[in-house]
RNA sequence: UGCCCGAUGGUGUAACUGGCAACACGUCUGUUUUUGGUACAGAAGAGUCUAGGUUCGAGCCCUAGUCGGGCAACCA
């Protein structure tokens, strides 16, 4: 039955190379992914695109997945972005084959360098930056060779031995494979290898102060591992002739590894860049890399996102070589999906306003039932107090309320989910005209889930509430989008910062919430009655609650308006 | 004056590899409902960037354009 399904579900294009790849000798366990992250900033929904669709093969073709830290710029890496990336790894429900590091294989890689050096491949090259740009050529202009492209293979080997050795300044030398200066690909033009870096590493400490480059240490490092197909976005695709020819110079007859592209994921209303977002970080625009308005899988995390929203999230918007600018909506669906069938139910008030039912007995109370959850027939029911003074939602009560808005007015009739039938009879208010308590009448007999007639009655509006002597105060944290515009970066005279939403997050508080949430532990995740879904912060206390706005419910009626 | 990708409803992805363009989200309309949620039923919305060509037949193949994106960091 599941077979069959996926029979049905078309292959993405990288499924179809891989299903080919099988089809023309490749036997299944040759089969082998990696998502190799540089551990230089937090991973986001696009990253979460590359894991879902790497682990995804690893899953479907029962292969290893090495998780691969990429990390040979110790100028810009560190082990705290490892240890999130690992976490939000885990989180999304994956286990990888093999922790890895690029700098695992930085003696392998030198090895191969000399090997290069040897061969006439590569060459140490002493000018300044700026001359080597200049010699580069442009993308219509051919390069030239610089003046030491034919220094004997001795003197290379000197020299880069002496670069190891940590003789030279950074900037003095660096080592360059030995290629073509007119290459129509510029990536082809003499690429840079090694270059001098005085730093230390994370992992390496001071072993080293010549640091490889991203093209020399990728293709190398999926030919250690053994990597058959090596995913990348789509910038790369360049790269990919590079990628083959420096593993042509050290290919023997082990699987060779192939590099194929698709592309990034694009969300909008949001920004995806880590560079862009490390300043929203570093700029305080936002509370940390986790904030709930990241588009970061740590800040989906804390605004109450399920794994299992994510990657459906990802399985949806699939995997092609075009951009793609995913609409928020379709994350919001998926998330409202996974909630609504998982999650309890509870009144909340997050505006609250005075209720007083002037026919019901001063001072007491009773015990009402309430379903945890109407989409699951095993999620029990719970009790709530009901009393004389209540309160609801400030925006259900409209003095004057038309027939067709379900809510509360002076003179017009609602139900109290769970509760009575009310009608409201008065709006008191303050000498600024401020409602700030309503008189209400109740039907005694109304009561639900007592089966009498008065309680079957249709009526047009539901309100959720909660006792007003029976409750608990907590913050309830609001978030709207990040930006106001859906492509923030996509403006070439603005800087995407002017386009922030000033109002992305309002922070609610003396909202009154349901008792049997007292002791609410961060993670939790809730359906606040025609609210939303709702999640308990990090930082959340029973001394001081705090809740994250997860999504609304879909809301018919405010787009109405 | 180059090289490399891409182009299918508003968005994204399909189309058994040449046979009536489908699915999801979004939008709209009803039904049910003690959540203006959910569920259910239905509708609108593209003739596949353009022009040629091959073919009985082209979204798929070929040619030439157009448009969009990427490529000149001692970043990845």
């Amino acid at each position: 039955m599941d077979n069959v399904e996926e029979e049905k579900k078309s292959l993405n294009f990288i499924e179809q190379i891989v299903e080919e790849d099988l089809k023309e000798g490749y036997s299944s366990d040759s089969l082998k992914f990696r998502f190799p992250p540089e551990p230089n900033g937090y991973l986001h929904i696009g990253h979460a695109k590359a894991i879902c669709l790497n682990f995804g093969l690893g899953e479907r073709y029962n292969s290893p997945v090495n998780l691969r830290f990429d990390d040979t710029n110790p100028s810009k890496e560190e082990q705290e972005y490892v240890d999130a990336i690992k976490y939000d790894v885990n989180w999304l429900g994956y286990q990888w084959d093999a922790e890895c590091y690029s700098s695992d294989y930085f003696q392998q890689l030198y090895d191969w360098a000399v090997l290069l050096i040897q061969n006439g491949k590569a060459y140490v090259d002493s000018q300044s930056s700026e001359d080597m740009a200049t010699q580069k050529g442009t993308p219509t202009k051919p390069g030239v060779n610089g003046p030491f492209r034919d220094r004997s293979v001795e003197e290379n080997l000197d020299l880069f031995n002496r670069m190891k050795q940590g003789e030279f300044k950074e900037g003095e030398h660096i080592l360059r494979a030995k290629i073509d200066m007119t290459h129509t690909n510029m990536l082809m033009r003499d690429p840079i290898m090694y270059r001098v870096m005085h730093k230390p590493h994370h992992r390496t400490g001071s072993d080293w102060c010549i640091y490889p480059m991203y093209d020399w240490t990728h293709g190398e490092s999926d030919y250690v591992e053994q990597i058959s197909h090596s995913l990348c976005s789509l910038e790369f695709k360049p790269h990919r002739e590079l990628y083959d020819w420096f593993l042509d110079q050290v290919h023997d007859e082990k699987l060779r590894p192939k590099q194929r592209e698709f592309s990034r994921l694009n969300l909008n209303y949001t920004v995806m860049s880590k560079r862009k977002l490390m300043q929203l970080v570093e700029e305080n625009l936002v509370n940390g890399w986790d904030d709930p308005r990241m588009p970061t899988i740590s800040g989906l995390r804390r605004r109450g996102y399920t794994p299992k929203s994510i990657r459906n999230f990802i399985d949806t918007v699939g995997v092609s070589k075009r951009e793609q600018m995913i609409d928020v909506a379709l994350l919001e669906s998926c998330i409202r999906t996974d909630l609504n069938k998982t999650t309890n139910r509870i009144m909340a008030v997050l505006d609250p306003l005075k209720l007083v039912i002037t026919n019901y007995p001063e001072g007491e109370t009773e015990v009402v039932m309430a379903d945890n959850n109407p989409e699951d027939e095993n999620a029990g029911q719970r009790e709530m107090i009901f009393s004389q003074e209540i309160y609801i939602e400030r925006g259900d009560f409209l003095e004057e309320c038309p027939k067709k808005v379900f809510k509360l007015g002076v003179g017009k009739e609602v139900r109290l989910k769970h509760g009575y039938i009310i009608n409201g009879v008065e709006a008191v208010k303050d000498a600024d005209g401020n409602v700030v308590e309503v008189k209400c009448t109740y039907d005694p007999k109304s009561k639900s889930g007592s089966g009498s007639e008065e309680s079957k009655r249709k009526v047009k509006g539901t309100l959720h509430w909660v006792s007003a002597s029976h409750n608990v105060t907590a913050q309830v944290n609001a978030y709207d989008r990040l930006f106001t515009v859906e492509n923030p970066d996509g403006d070439k005279e603005k800087d995407f910062k002017e386009f922030i939403n000033k109002e992305s997050l309002s922070i609610l508080k003396g909202c009154k919430i349901e008792l049997a949430l007292k002791d609410a532990k961060p993670h939790e995740r809730y359906q606040f009655q025609r609210l939303g879904y709702f999640c308990v912060d990090n930082d959340s206390t029973s001394d001081h609650l705090i809740f994250n706005r997860t999504a609304t419910l879909k809301d018919f009626w405010a787009k109405k308006k």
